[in-house]
RNA sequence: GGCCCUAUCGUCUAUCGGUUAGGACACAAGCUUUUCAAGCUUGGAAGCAGGGUUCGACUCCCUGUAGGGUCACCA
């Protein structure tokens, strides 16, 4: 059997979003299982709306999300292709120069259509099942504005063909497209894939996802501390799911589990409560030091972080503690500041409340912060000191 | 509007004709005298509607309804 190739074909026109992604992803799984070739194809043929800095964000979003692609084309350098089965079609009598009239600015007076056979096509989606076309309706569709220019639809035949694509899996809005690339494959000769049109990402209120909706954009995802991995299992869970109740997966118990037959058909509302628990659940599953530095970093910006602590001595007891006795507590903790499991054992002893509460208010003065173990790790034992002592002193 | 796709708790989903329709997120209540978080317990919560087929339909078929996609010289 020969080798399996697939591809992800995004267009630099906006930054990769979250339903971008999880058709890379889901290429990337098939990939994985498959032994398959996986090409990433940059398509820019719309000059006016891609730009070099959203080629750069697909880029950056696919090294973040730890998405790799054994190939990188981009159409822009591949014009000549395109001219050269733009010439056969013309000389073959597939495709025409069309005169027309502009209806809008910047329309062409001539441009280049496939003859449309008109014929009833059917073909088969490994989500969907059998999907049925009467092309007739189509009419003859724009191929190409001028040799050098051709429109999506071509190149992306081309393309496949081209490069040898066994297997389609994109978004679900290319199904109404299938038929008219599949009548541009037959002009060209080229075999036809295997398709597979996976459900789109809805917004909560079912409609298509886009910016009004929120951060839609990965590197949103990225920059509000989401883990790569979380962000990737959750996108799979969205859509799909292995038939067994395990629902936190590592990229690689998603290749192994990963189906495409198992894929729902109906689009899913991306629900951001989940994704964040998936995310805390990764978290929970990272190395301790790690968690540390992400904790570290999510209370940066807290006052107890960047300046001078000001306690309320009226808040430091817990409860109905006395003074003293807080004070007592202190003490103690101040000389075994290092030993996590002596301070516990303690804690256990004197009552949690009254050892830990004020320990965690002397470090930060804050009603709501890390417990104080996160915080003396944060901190250094050094630091902890100065401020346990420090509120020693004013109790 | 034409064409295409889809339809189980609020959300993501399980169920391959016979189940008290299961799980997860979220939500509610309670527990755990380390705030927050986490954890634990408990709870409420679903088969779009109408026809068939069948001894029996959430499950198969038809119709309607709803939602989505697509009808570009965008991808």
């Amino acid at each position: 059997m020969s080798k399996s190739v697939v591809r992800m074909a995004p267009s630099p026109t906006g930054n990769l979003h979250i339903g971008g992604l999880r058709t890379a992803l889901f290429n990337y799984l098939f990939a994985k299982q498959h032994d398959a070739k996986y090409i990433l194809r940059i398509e820019d043929t719309d000059r006016e709306r891609s730009k070099p800095e959203f080629e750069r964000n697909l880029l950056e979003s696919f090294e973040w999300a730890g998405i790799t692609f054994d190939e990188t084309h981009r159409q822009s350098d591949r014009l000549e292709l395109y001219a050269k089965y733009i010439r056969k079609m013309l000389d073959d009598g597939s495709a025409y120069v069309s005169k027309e009239v502009p209806q809008e600015e910047g329309q062409r007076e001539e441009v280049i259509r496939l003859k449309n056979p008109n014929k009833k096509i059917a073909f088969d989606d490994l989500v969907r099942g059998t999907v049925e076309f009467d092309t007739t309706e189509l009419g003859d569709v724009v191929i190409a504005k001028s040799l050098e220019e051709p429109v999506f639809h071509l190149a992306n035949v081309i393309d496949d063909h081209e490069m040898g694509i066994t297997h389609v899996i994109r978004g679900e809005e290319h199904l109404s497209n299938t038929p008219r690339q599949i009548l541009i494959m037959e002009a060209i000769g080229a075999k036809r894939p295997i398709f597979a049109h996976i459900p789109l990402i809805l917004a909560p209120d079912r409609s298509k996802l886009s910016k009004r909706h929120g951060a839609v954009s990965v590197i949103e995802y990225k920059n509000r501390g989401i883990l790569p991995q979380a962000l990737l299992n959750y996108l799979a869970l969205l859509g799909w799911n292995p038939g067994t109740e395990q629902e936190i997966f590592t990229l690689e118990e998603l290749i192994k589990a990963f189906d495409l037959k198992k894929i729902q058909k109906g689009g899913a509302i991306f629900d951001e409560k989940k994704l964040e628990w998936v995310n805390k659940e990764h978290i929970k599953r990272l190395p301790p030091e790690e968690q540390i530095n992400l904790l570290r970093k999510s209370i940066e910006n807290e006052p107890y972080m960047k300046s001078e602590l000001h306690l309320d001595m009226n808040r430091i007891n817990w409860k109905e503690t006395p003074k003293e006795e807080t004070k007592k507590h202190l003490e103690k903790v101040l000389s075994i500041i290092g030993n996590k499991d002596e301070i516990m054992s303690y804690a256990e002893r004197e009552g949690k409340g009254n050892v830990l509460w004020p320990v965690r208010y002397a470090l930060t003065g804050a009603e709501k912060s890390p417990d104080p173990f996160t915080l003396i790790a944060i901190l250094g034992t050094e630091e902890s000191k100065k401020r346990i002592l420090k509120a020693i002193e004013q109790i």
